[in-house]
DNA sequence: AATGAATGAGATTTCATTCAT
DNA sequence: GATGAATGAAATCTCATTCAT
């Protein structure tokens, strides 16, 4: 298709809605989406207002394809953490190690920020997010935390509220991140916490301390 | 409502300063900054949209407000924890069975998703929010954590990330209730959730197995 | 009427329009009639917006009184110079000093500038002071020309243009006073002015050049 | 106006400025500022409300503009008339023959109308028309007076106050036709007023008499 | 396919006027 | 009579969306 007299530079139809969508999460991440402009969106993707009409029908269009696309590049280390699955000890530990990785340098923490923001004008959106990112992330852990209590390795309770437990520091050092680290607050060093938590949870959740 | 024979006006002067911040936080919880239209906000507090600008000269004076206000009374309880605290385990009890009440009754979740949201647009919120609300809380905290350690009743390790350890179940499960419940996710009895998350991490954290 | 237990000071009723007319002539004069607030008014006046609708059905009436009453005074004036005409010599030395002095001290200005301005918005304004001063002070300029031309104290010449002549730069005065001195400009000694000119403009009016 | 089969839009992007500042000349000269609507002034240049907007950041900048854009044409003649000037009297009957045909024929009389209007709420405004009309229109009368007295053409006396008897007529003449004829006033003949005006002016202002 | 000028519905804000007190 | 809180009809301004080019 490419016509070899043509500028190497000549960005490829094909990337438009991607850039699109790149710009729209940095512009919604940044002032919600009510107040983004398309204006804004358009210049920092670099291409005129109307040729995002090209590629989405309206302005909801993007939002949705941004908190969709945020979704899937996480489901596969949610998929990695399931297989894998030993004893909950090494479970928990890779999940420090890896999601904390994760979570600190995607931009998923933003995306985050714009669902729990926009839940209430994008109920389809939060649902989308609950349904095939979050509520599978916990069901998953909450598996692996029940087979541990099966297994004999973890103390009983309910292993929903445990998935919990682990799970929630992560999400607020990326919410601390978004929101108080840019007025001057003191960032969190989200790995390092990441595993001085896991480790604290699984002395307390353990039957056995065999560290 | 309104019945044919009452006047149509009433004079409340005291009263409507207070009246409009409680329908502009409902209004705001539910859509956003943005999204939240003065009409909305006009109507559920009873008044007409001009009667608004007697007492906020724009909708961000009413914001900020709206804000401000939710700061006040989740400090008396801060205050109160601070000065009980014969031993961690005591406070950190305390903490999960009071604090969670608090959270799980008040709107300060719905004002804590608003500042979340709107921290980039309103960046002198979040910063009043930090300051006021959230650092002083986590500060507590984590005095009382590292007091714990000095005193031998706990494990070393920084005490700033034991406190998030601590807190974050608890706004995980107020931002749950605020973005995924309304989509049908299944919701977290707070109190529940709060005893067992810190009947666990006081295992993990005392030096000792003195439950 | 007045019983003997009232303060002293309290403000009688009667003077209420005359109070509220006078402090709308300050504040149409600065702002012009549109950009003028009801509350600038009242407060001015020292009563309650509410009052001023208590001797005046609308803005525009109130503005109405404003430019009608400060035809009157200006009336007795344009008598005297009318009655007394000995030579037209001795009227225009009297219009020069009397009629200047006036001028420089009375609001006058303001009203005229406010006519000039509002003169599309309220014709019937225009009309009224055309009518009124504007007109019949021409006329009495222009016979009192035709008269000495008659005699042969003036040369021929239309008496009405002559009569222009002797009065613009009253008029350029005023407004050069309201419009151009606030901005920094030089202002003039109306006076002054007024006297040089009209000396200047008998010269060349008169058939016989006895000063 | 608009036949049925013409295209909704029009792209004009480098006329429509002009477009609209002259419409909003014709409103503003009509009603005055405060009084005039962004929707008249959109109706009477054909474009929408919304169109006004790309071109000028608010209704103040739209006034700015045609009060700024109504002093640059008059500043040629100024020029004109500064740089001949043979002898008073030529430049005097120059005046009186193309300055009043200008001023009776352009739009600058109802601008001047706007600028004494506006001058207590568009500060800024009187001071460019002053600083860069007036002033200086002024002040090359003013030099041509002196250099005629110290010629020994002149007569001694105030050279700005002069100045002043000159234009006044000419000022007159055209308030008059913006506030007194449209409700029913005789109007003048700007140029046959600013004839007799000037050589009646120049026969009381020379030494000799060598008309 | 791409542009960006133009639209028009809708939002905030103002303020003359009303009316319970 | 007097007050001033309250109203509600505009007015300005914004911006997602359209469409001639």
């Amino acid at each position: 298709m490419l016509q070899p007299g043509q500028p190497k530079f000549r960005r490829r139809k094909a990337d438009r809605p991607d850039e699109i969508v790149a710009a729209a999460l940095e512009v919604f991440s940044e002032r919600g989406f009510a107040a983004a402009r398309l204006d804004d969106i358009a210049a920092r993707a670099g291409v005129s207002k109307g040729a995002i009409y090209l590629y989405f029908a309206t302005k909801e269009d993007i939002f949705r394809a941004v908190v969709e696309q945020a979704v899937a590049p996480n489901l596969e280390g949610l998929q990695a953490m399931a297989t894998l699955a030993p004893s909950f000890t090494e479970l928990a530990r890779f999940f420090a190690a890896n999601v904390s990785r994760t979570l600190a340098d995607s931009p998923v923490g933003g995306v985050a920020r714009m669902v729990i923001a926009e839940a209430g004008n994008f109920p389809e959106l939060a649902r989308i997010w609950h349904d095939r990112l979050v509520a599978p992330a916990l069901a998953a852990m909450t598996a692996a935390i029940a087979a541990g209590q099966a297994r004999g390795e973890l103390r009983p309770g309910d292993p929903r509220q445990y998935a919990v437990s682990m799970i929630a520091p992560l999400l607020l050092g990326v919410l601390w991140r978004e929101t108080f680290v840019p007025v001057g607050a003191e960032p969190f060093d989200i790995p390092a916490l990441a595993e001085q938590h896991i480790e604290t949870l699984l002395r307390g959740m353990r039957l056995e301390q065999t560290a």
